[in-house]
RNA sequence: GCCCCCAUCGUCUAGUGGCCUAGGACACCACCCUUUCAAGGUGGCGGCACGGGUUCGAAUCCCGUUGGGGGUGCCA
């Protein structure tokens, strides 16, 4: 028996092999809205269309749940529940809805259901069949008798939204080969599953007055509908697989982490109460989830902006424990690099990385070049960080200084003492007068703070660096 | 074409008739800090699509216009 007074959600995504950042934020929703309200949250797979369903792809679809903290573990989650499963179901009230009247059967092509809409000027079924009487047969399609009036959806987050039953026409509910069709499976599924709540992306509104006509024809009160905005991209379109980066996996794989992920999904469209005051739009899901309330969120679309999942991503991975960030970035890191000298240096670049990507070995790359091999120096940048008139006299005075250092005071203080000794006598500030060095050691103007580099790199191989880079200053 | 939805800074939003000279976040710009780059701090730029109403008073309510989007299958 279901408690009809339990809250049940369900999220019913299609096996299309690649999961939608737009699906993701639909099912953070609706497992918000399960917790919140005490409820459960119904995986549904919605394979009824064979020719594009692969069980690997339900199990894909549960991982990415999982990355972002759905778990199928956890007690409110049930399913998967297979829709072709129910296919009986779908019959038995495609049947129960023809007994009592609700349906009829048409045998009307497309093809000629096409020709009378052209030859009458008006678009769509006609409702030619409706008083013919046919019944089940070869090549009939079962049609929804859509009532004359009005249907009212009730919308969290819309309102009330009307439509005109006369702008429905007798919507077709099982096909000529007797298989449901979408709206019919839909519905069924969810008076079946109990399911209290409909919460899903607003291309669905639509197809909503044809579902609540079903559910009532089935006996059955409307569950309570919302609608969420679709995610759009930079020209305001819906976010379409085609031509957007709509992968969670693919934010994945670039190294975004999943709670900043779901942290930036959710202030699309909502802002978490508090945030204003609190100067921050950061949150932590058992707190997002205490406050979230379907009412609350916007109606208009959204666009899926990189540029603040970064900023999020930023804040997430600073927040990291130093240990966990240095474990997850030497997954970035090339085989052949030496893991203990990556996990000295790895700690500067926590407060340097937006993303777990290229960027990471891109850093540090200057401190794993095998023996022998000289560093590519890049030419605009040693010109430009030596174009000075004390860059070359300060370059042969550090090298001076450094080759006096002797092995055990080879360290980041020391380094930099002595370099700050050396420059005095030039008058100018650090900022300026490492860049000739950093240029010669690093082969670039930007990288990790300099001498804690230096002091990992070592003397032998900082002063054979230096020694290279010395002729270029002869050369221009 | 028809049906439906939407409309506040570049972007995401707060705002539910007076607290709005419209607030925050991201981005951008400047300055500060500084061992480059970041991070951090401070400040700045920047918006209620338009036109009519209603009201003592409108970002907020109503109507229209314009603009955008979604849906219009025997797809899901």
């Amino acid at each position: 028996m279901t408690d009809r007074s339990a809250v049940r959600v369900r999220f019913a995504p299609s096996p299309t092999g690649m999961f939608h950042v737009g699906g993701a934020r639909s099912a953070l929703h609706n497992w918000a809205v399960a917790h919140r309200l005490g409820g459960s949250f119904v995986l549904r797979i919605e394979d009824t269309d064979e020719a594009r369903s692969r069980p690997e792809w339900t199990a894909g679809i549960i991982d990415a749940l999982a990355w972002i903290g759905i778990s199928a573990d956890d007690p409110a989650f049930e399913g998967p529940l297979l829709q072709s499963a129910a296919a009986g179901a779908h019959i038995g009230a495609a049947e129960r809805l023809y007994q009592q009247g609700h349906a009829y059967y048409c045998d009307l092509t497309p093809a000629q259901v096409q020709e009378r809409a052209d030859a009458s000027g008006t678009p769509g079924y006609d409702g030619y069949s409706r008083d013919r009487g046919l019944g089940p047969g070869e090549g009939r399609v079962l049609r929804f008798r859509v009532p004359d009036g009005v249907t009212v959806v009730d919308d969290l987050v819309r309102g009330r939204v009307e439509f005109d039953n006369s702008s429905l026409e007798d919507f077709v509910l099982v096909r000529s080969d007797g298989s449901p069709v979408f709206v019919l499976a839909n519905a069924v599924d969810d008076i079946e599953m109990g399911i209290t709540h409909v919460i899903r992306g607003e291309e669905h509104l639509p197809n909503t007055p044809k579902q609540q006509l079903i559910w009532s024809a089935l006996g059955h009160a409307p569950p309570v509908w919302a609608h969420v905005p679709v995610l759009v991209n930079e020209s305001r379109k819906k976010l379409s697989k085609r031509r957007d980066k709509v992968s969670l996996d693919q934010y994945r794989e670039e190294g975004y982490l999943p709670e900043a992920m779901v942290n930036y999904l959710m202030t699309l469209g909502w802002t978490p109460p508090g945030a204003e005051e609190a100067g921050t739009e950061i949150m932590s899901w058992p707190d997002m989830e205490a406050v979230f309330d379907l009412a609350d969120v916007n109606s208009s679309p959204a666009f899926f902006d990189v540029r603040k999942l970064d900023a999020f991503n930023g804040e997430y991975i600073r927040a990291m424990d130093v240990d966990e960030f240095v474990e997850r970035a030497t997954e970035e890191i090339p085989d052949d690099w030496d893991r203990d000298r990556f996990a000295r240096i790895a700690p500067l670049l926590q407060e340097r990385t937006v993303r777990f990507d290229e960027e990471i070995p891109g850093k540090v790359d200057f401190l794993f070049i095998p023996d022998g091999t000289d560093v590519e120096i890049d030419d605009a940048s040693w010109a430009k960080a030596t174009k000075a008139e004390w860059a070359e006299p300060l370059f042969a005075d550090v090298i001076d200084a450094y080759e006096a250092l002797t092995d055990d005071r080879w360290r980041t203080d020391v380094l930099k003492s002595e370099y700050e000794r050396v420059m005095t006598t030039y008058g100018i500030k650090l900022g300026k007068a490492q860049a000739p060095v950093r240029v010669a050691i690093t082969g670039r103007s930007v990288g990790p703070p300099l001498f804690e580099s230096l002091e990992e790199l070592g003397r032998d191989e900082t002063l054979r660096r230096l020694a290279v880079a010395r002729p270029r200053f002869g050369s221009g």
